[in-house]
RNA sequence: GGCGCGAUAGCAAAGCGGUUAUGCACUGGAUUGCAAAUCCACGUAGGCCGGUUCGACUCCGGCUCGCGCCUCCA
């Protein structure tokens, strides 16, 4: 039962072989920081979390490298328009970036690096190129990369470099000698930030970057490299051949996309408008419930964002945490019963299938069945069963709340929400009608508080309540 | 036009050549003052047309439709 990951590069699954045994180098394409980020790249964020926790309980040791692309054409174009520096622009959107991935329980990576940190070996890199024969410097400064002299360009996006002759943007003001040539460095502007090259002021092109980051952190060659579903081409096919024609090894072993989020069956994305920043959604979804809405599809498929998405997430994690509910899961002692080992398998192997989410949740699901029977009956191994859910739960980033604080503020969104005090002293309204046989009363507060958003549940023990 | 992906029950979403996916919604039962939650029972779904096979949702071919990339985008 060996971990298998589908390769962009061969359009297959297969099986997993770290370069060095239990060790995982990956590299992400993360933002470029000009504004704040939308769902597309929430996903990106937390499937490349998921992989992470779920190599790391299989005890891989991982270093997970995910950059920050904080100099290019949009930034300077945005910071131009706000009339501030390019650097108040992306320290902004970038604390706003950290907010957000935290709000969603995604982990930091390892390594964070700045392409304006890393000048010295995007330099260095491209200087390599020119070297190698990969690389041209034009008249007016710029650094081109010779798409012609790389044979394999195209083999990730599966793309024939003749037809794509005839499709390439052509753009008067460079100095290509080759259309499908592509900038590797940008000599400046008048006024604009720059660094010094041997080449002259200018700063970096986009794609080069990330080809420097990654070897930098990880080295020539490394495992799992990973991105969103517009990036294979040209990014990441412009950065196989940047590193390859650098180092002249082989750059990278597994390549990994996320698919989209669509809005409406078209493609969220910043040129269609039709986007939702992650802020957006957090303010009418708890972070959870939007992280769950992002886990319940498989990693690579095209998902629609709707309102009855996230209600129905809404409910499968009520569901989830309902089932934890009043269950001691700090209790250690108990011995876990033979059955949780079969869980435990099942989730193991749905994750192992190419990070299978949904058939890892629908694991969890049977579980929960398994947990409410075993309530129902008082058998002993309960908190066992509990605890082996947020185990689960954990490689997923979910069900880590506490489930009755979960239950209690999952539709509290709206500030003119009803306060816990009021509806802990209606239920104590409502529990002296019911004594009173009252049941009238008793049926008028909790209609009441169901328009209220609050839902009650008379145990033999006392009554509960969730919003819901 | 080129390259690629997909089409599953009311909705969402998976695996699988023959035996229950799962969640939400629905129906019946248990439980409850009535509910809620939970448990039990219940769904012969797999775009269309052919082929392979004892048997196909699952493999092969064709068709239709949808989507993505080919330009900045996660």
């Amino acid at each position: 039962m060996s971990l298998q990951i589908f390769n962009t590069l061969t359009r297959t699954k297969e099986v997993f072989t770290p370069l060095e045994d239990n060790k995982v180098k990956m590299y992400v394409c993360g933002m470029t920081v000009y504004d704040y980020c939308h769902l597309g790249h929430a996903r990106v964020l937390v499937s490349f979390d998921v992989i992470v926790r779920f190599l790391r309980s299989q005890g891989y040791d991982v270093t997970y490298v995910r950059n920050i692309t904080d100099i290019d054409d949009k930034i300077l174009n945005r910071a131009n328009e706000n009339g501030e520096s390019f650097t108040a622009l992306t320290e902004r959107f970038i604390d706003a970036m950290h907010e957000d991935e935290e709000r969603l329980s995604v982990k930091k990576p390892d390594l964070e690096p700045k392409a304006t940190a890393h000048i010295v070996e995007i330099i260095s890199m491209i200087q390599q190129l020119i070297d190698n024969g990969f690389a041209y410097a034009a008249e007016n400064g710029d650094v081109y990369y010779s798409v012609d002299k790389f044979p394999t360009y195209g083999q990730l996006s599966k793309k024939n470099p003749e037809e794509l002759l005839a499709g390439a943007r052509i753009d008067v003001a460079d100095a290509k000698k080759d259309p499908r040539d592509f900038a590797l460095w940008k000599s400046a502007k008048s006024g604009e930030v720059s660094w010094d090259s041997p080449w002259g002021e200018g700063r970096p092109g986009w794609h080069i970057e990330c080809s420097a980051m990654s070897t930098c952190c990880l080295g020539d060659t490394f495992d799992i490299h990973g991105g969103g579903p517009d990036l294979p081409f040209p990014h990441h096919e412009n950065e196989i051949a940047q590193s390859e024609g650098a180092t002249g090894k082989k750059y990278v072993n597994y390549w990994m996309h996320a698919g989209a989020i669509r809005v409406n069956k078209e493609k969220m994305s910043k040129s269609l408008g039709n986007f939702f920043t992650i802020r957006d959604v957090l303010e009418r979804y708890p972070a959870e419930v939007v992280r769950y809405f992002l886990v319940s599809s498989h990693y690579r498929s095209q998902v629609d964002y709707s309102e009855e998405s996230l209600k129905e997430a809404q409910s499968a994690l009520s569901r989830l945490y309902t089932s934890l509910r009043d269950v001691d899961v700090a209790a250690t002692s108990e011995a876990e019963p033979a059955l949780a080992e079969e869980y435990r398998n099942r989730f193991q192997k749905a994750m192992n299938d190419d990070f299978n989410t949904p058939v890892a949740l629908a694991v969890m699901f049977d579980l929960v069945k398994e947990l409410n029977r075993a309530k129902a009956n008082g058998d002993d191994y309960v908190s066992s069963l509990a605890i082996l859910l947020r185990e689960l739960g954990e490689v997923l980033g979910v069900l880590q709340l506490d489930a009755e604080e979960f239950l209690k503020s999952s539709g509290g969104f709206s500030g003119d929400a009803i306060s816990e005090s009021d509806i802990d002293a209606l239920i104590v309204d409502r529990i002296n009608a019911r004594a009173a046989k009252d049941w009238a009363e008793s049926d008028r507060i909790r209609d009441y508080l169901k328009d209220e958003g609050v839902i009650l549940d008379d145990r033999k023990e006392g009554t509960v309540w969730r919003r819901g």
